[in-house]
DNA sequence: GTGAAAGCGCTAACAT
DNA sequence: ATGTTAGCGCTTTCAC
């Protein structure tokens, strides 16, 4: 007994059920004043016909549509699948659902952003990219809350949770330093983007205090991706010649593993012995036995929380909150390649 | 000069450019007929109050969302990060946005299109988990063209795309033939999966060809991640004693590499010289210098672009296609895990 | 508790 | 080419 074709709305089951339309509606809506029996008659009337109530029609009264964007950039590195994958859990148990954009790495999202406008959704969440005031204020302007994932915005009074990602510098010089080197590399991602400098800031200023200057530290440019950081070590250390210096910082784990396989693979090196590598993020590859990277794990699953928490989603009247900007401390993780 | 409060609807901006508003709504339709001038009058007031048109409220006309549902499985497998980069990239260029739906590994993904069928999605793709037939009808009825993306489901009228698993697994036999193995061990993923099915299939096949039997062949349940194929292996050969094959064939790469580093990094053993190991999927990991692993590549893109083709997004009204299925070749991507 | 009626912001005939 | 009008499928007053 197949329903009649084409869509069935809330008049065709109101119809089948001898009910009004807006009983139908209520019936669909938790909460809303209806007797138990007419509910089950309503119910099963739909079920029959096979009706799903049509959430883009409702959104247009309630204003809101139980969609979020995640705005994505750089799904190469494995930590924004992390990022992603909790997001997800964590939105699709309260009844939101994730529109996901990806754009190009380094990109602005601006173009990206006018689209998700568009869609109407309940709330933004950047993990990429930059961010202009303009849009910014045209968010604020709508009553759409963004909440910017591990990137700051300086001058911007868009609220953000990240990793404390100075500190996480500071405890990888710490623990390069510990372990007895004196000369080193960084390997930074994206020059733009905050998460790259503020570890890196964090890591030059532990240095200082043990009397290594900013400029004895060699700067090299991974693009925040595996084959970035092999390739920006090889023309350093094998094209140009440079002296391998006792430890190299990858800003993100990606990178520290493209490091560690070039100075391995290619160069014969040894890590620890020749050469000791810290990364960051701890993703689930750092473990990986080939490399065994000590790192700075962020804490992504509080991160997620706390990004859920400034969205706000179930006060939609609330005034968007001005700059806050959360820092969650992230932790190192000892492994093999830095000796203790 | 800030706008309005509140949302800034076509009446605003007609009201504002002294236009009625359907020339507003025909000024943000390509191709409608309005004259340049106007066109330009109405943009330009657009812009001074930040407009933006609600393509939800459009929706309910056109019938139409502009958001395709993808339904992802296992993200902790990269290649199915690799094939929604591939689909966000082509979908977004033509405009069309992604609702993205994470299910439980091996879930049922009823529930989660049932959600997805109040999004009046444009078309959804399936990469993972089971579909019932009566979400299959569902679909049907409401002329929403589903996909199914490397996997297949028997007696089902859904069109699927998907890399020939049984050719490619085939290929991997074949390999591992040619370089002298002679006992063997699969590390198979969810058993409910087609793909795992399929692959080991055409591996067990091509290996009775040359006269051993699938009982021969040890098979170990390796829940299609690293860390569950790295268990599995020493469960098997460490723990229960075994006899550790000439060849292990790990349905995806991630257990081949899981395999790969409980064989070398807790038993000991040299790759490929001790036990030779095999891939599929030939995800961007496969190629990092500790693994090298030989792999059958699946042709992510193409199989992208097909998926695309078959959803038929630019012919709405079209009837859904029955039962197309699209198969891909996979390609043998030689490296160090098995000697040639 | 329940129905009638008025929108939500837009598109698509239909006129002109 | 442009304005007028009638919906799209739902939620939400407002009566009863």
């Amino acid at each position: 007994m197949k329903p009649i074709i084409g869509r069935v709305t809330s008049m065709d089951v109101a119809a089948l059920a001898g009910v009004s339309q807006s009983a139908v509606s209520r019936a669909f809506t938790p909460g809303s004043s209806l007797s138990a029996a007419k509910r089950e008659l309503i119910l099963s009337a739909a079920k029959k016909l096979n009706y799903v109530p049509n959430s883009i029609a409702s959104s247009l009264t309630t204003r809101r549509t139980n969609m979020v964007a995640v705005i994505l950039g750089n799904l190469d590195n494995p930590f924004y699948v992390l990022v992603l994958k909790a997001l997800a859990a964590r939105l699709q148990q309260r009844g939101t659902q994730i529109l996901t954009f990806t754009v190009e790495n380094g990109a602005s999202s601006d173009d990206a952003l006018m689209r998700v406008l568009r869609y109407q959704v309940d709330g933004i969440i950047l993990t990429s990219a930059q961010l202009s005031t303009r849009m910014t204020s045209m968010c604020h302007d709508r009553g759409i809350p963004v909440v910017l994932f591990n990137r700051y915005i300086p001058g911007s009074d868009a609220s953000g949770v990240r990793c404390d990602n100075a500190a996480g510098g500071r405890l990888m010089a710490d623990a390069l330093l510990k372990a007895g080197a004196r000369s080193f590399a960084v390997l930074k991602g994206d020059p733009r983007g905050s998460t790259s400098q503020d570890r890196f800031q964090g890591f030059a200023e532990r240095l200082l205090e043990d009397g290594i200057p900013r400029s004895a530290i060699l700067e090299l440019e991974g693009q925040s991706i595996y084959r970035g950081a092999h390739a920006a070590v090889l023309r350093a250390f094998q094209d140009e010649g440079r002296k391998v210096p006792d430890a190299i910082f990858g800003i993100n784990d990606t990178m520290a593993m493209g490091a560690m396989d070039a100075l391995r693979g290619v160069m014969g090196l040894r890590v620890p012995d020749d050469v000791m590598i810290g990364g960051f993020d701890n993703i689930d590859e750092a473990d990986y036995w080939p490399y065994r990277l000590t790192t700075v794990r962020q804490p992504a699953e509080e991160m997620a929380d706390e990004t859920l928490k400034l969205l706000d989603l179930d006060n939609p009247g609330a005034e968007i909150q001005p700059g806050i900007d959360i820092k969650l401390p992230g932790e190192l993780v000892w492994r093999d390649s830095i000796p203790r």
